[in-house]
DNA sequence: CTTGACTCTGGACCATGGTCCAGGGTGCAA
DNA sequence: TTGCACCCTGGACCATGGTCCAGAGTCAAG
């Protein structure tokens, strides 16, 4: 049964101190107990919870988003949870989408720039002066 | 020699007036001129240049990027503008290259999630409870 | 002259995920 | 007992790109 002190929680998880009272106001992550001090007091299970946390940050989930598959983790919901992760698969194919057309319009007008000398016919800033170019 | 209120302006280049307003806050715009009673007057140059913001946010660069872009576009100096293409197609690359790295994981992880029932071995889970599974 | 649309300023507020600070209390070792 | 590391709270602050608000002034049409 071991107790964590908030520092050891958060060099075991390795983040910042401030980053888990931040996800304790969030509503992620609450201490265990409090000690008779009011000194936060964690567990083997806060840990998990925590690490829980880093990884869905890691799969692109935002904090609120966790916050549900936290409930959902906990009932065992397996159909919540790959719905859960089907949003932020399409909401990250998107974000790639909108990427790629940025990527493709800059690698494009790039291309066609002579990459030196004053005033010469650069195609990156034609596109940025004029409607015509930009398309 | 067309004069336009803020409004106009702001309709002619498919902004909000606020919008306007913090762009002259941000550096990037600042009217012409102002009338007797103090209301901002633009004139073609400034719709261009609004219409230059708008397009080189499309491509992807920052308001603070913008402000460079403008400069340099106004020297007309190629190879600076090549360079600072550059370097938002390597950020981009890199954002890309990341949401990539979500989109391949969470997709190999709901390839294998039976995504019905309840406690049901899924590999979502089970990445985000334990270690093991996350990589 | 009144009415309604427009504009002005300064500042607050939004989401996101933290990060830092002041001023004070606590825990442990020499 | 002193000293240092650690912890507490509440709140401010960071970047980003706006958005909204109150209270006041202005402009143009009828």
């Amino acid at each position: 049964m071991t107790q964590f002190a908030i520092g050891q929680l958060a060099s075991a998880a390795g983040v910042g101190i401030d980053t888990v009272r931040y996800y304790e106001r969030s509503g992620l992550l609450k201490p265990a107990k409090r000690s008779a001090s009011g000194y936060r007091k964690y567990g083997e299970g806060e840990l998990d919870r925590l690490n829980f946390i880093r990884r869905a940050q890691h799969l692109g989930f935002s904090l609120g988003e966790i916050s549900e598959l936290l409930a959902i983790s906990s009932r065992g919901d397996v159909k919540a949870m790959y719905q859960a992760a089907k949003v932020r698969l399409d909401d990250i194919d998107k974000r790639i989408t909108e990427l790629h057309r940025m990527r493709d319009a800059l690698a494009n007008l790039m291309s066609g720039c002579p990459r030196e000398g004053m005033d010469v016919d650069c195609p990156i800033l034609r596109a940025l002066l004029h409607k015509e170019a930009s398309q």
